[in-house]
DNA sequence: AAATACTTTCAGAAAATTTTGAAAATTCAA
DNA sequence: TTGAATTTTCAAAATTTTCTGAAAGTATTT
């Protein structure tokens, strides 16, 4: 690949970040707004958010919304500024984390909480019932399961990872 | 909650495994197919699906072939039958680790390599140019660490997963 | 309290994704 | 081969999600 400027590798970045995002389940323009603040020294605020990505205000106000409730930007007061402006968190390994743990919360939580929810509603006293009790069970433990590993991991502070992740480059 | 009938339950967890994959990035159909498999103490056929989801042949076609691709199921040619049958892994285990392999597959291998990419394309010639590629590479060391991790989970086999599990429970 | 600056909401529009179903392709028995 | 059974494809339709922009809401200044 041939030297880019900056600004076309920036722009390749908020491009690259938003179309993955949307492979797995973030929109589009959350994921854009997400990495513009992540590369823009100084915190911005909507009006330079539509500018700069030629979307409705509405559009970033509530993208704005989302990526404050998965803890990945906050807001900023500046003194003698009406608008409100905003900053991501550049520390990848926290935004890393933070990601996990909404993750964890969003898509494991429910899952144990219905496979619960079956398993009470549902007596073994019929060999078809028995097989799938099995099978709630077997999701309930494997998620039980995940759901405490990420914990752990997410318990533990960052030395601990950056110390396993040398481990294992040194294995 | 009532004791539900068997029938009932099955719909319900259809319905929910459903109703959660679709909130992490999974078409609703696919894992709606992926559970009736899941619960079904046969293997069955296209139109055997059709009949209980209710869907069309071409949906029916696209998603057994999708859940082939993730690995959660199988084709079974039975003798005497010119039809397909499918039927689903069972060891929820493996499910989990064939998941977790596609997920790592899909979502982390893309970050990696278009962080690569773009480190590529930049020098570190400005002060500018400097701390766009810490930002890069940040996200690069972490991506690499979080694929590390989950390929040392996923290699080790289930016994270790078990006996992890249970000091997790234990402690 | 009125005007101004800014943020939030939300109904309808636009875009993206999923689904349908009929036609094309493939497979297999006769 | 032929043709019946089955699977696959794919353009168009249906559905879902996202986005817009103007109106309503809030806060601040004068």
């Amino acid at each position: 690949m041939s030297i880019m400027e900056l600004k076309e590798a920036k722009d390749k970045f908020i491009h690259t970040w938003g179309t993955l995002a949307s492979q797995w389940g973030i929109n589009r323009t959350m994921a854009q707004i997400h990495s513009l603040l992540l590369l823009s020294p100084k915190s911005m605020n909507a009006d330079e958010i539509m500018a700069e990505l030629q979307i409705s205000r509405g559009n970033v106000n509530m993208n704005l919304r989302d990526l404050m409730d998965w803890g990945l930007i906050y807001k900023q007061l500046l003194p003698g500024e009406r608008k409100e402006y905003f900053m991501a968190e550049k520390d990848i390994w926290k935004v890393a984390k933070q990601i996990a743990k909404e993750r964890r919360r969003r898509e494991i939580g429910p899952l144990i909480e219905a496979m619960e929810d079956l398993k009470e509603g549902i007596k073994p006293d019929t060999a078809e019932k028995e097989e799938f009790l099995k099978i709630v069970n077997d999701i309930s433990t494997v998620s039980v399961f995940a759901d405490n590993t990420l914990t752990s991991l997410l318990k533990s502070d960052e030395n601990w990872l950056i110390s396993n992740f040398i481990k294992i480059f040194n294995r």
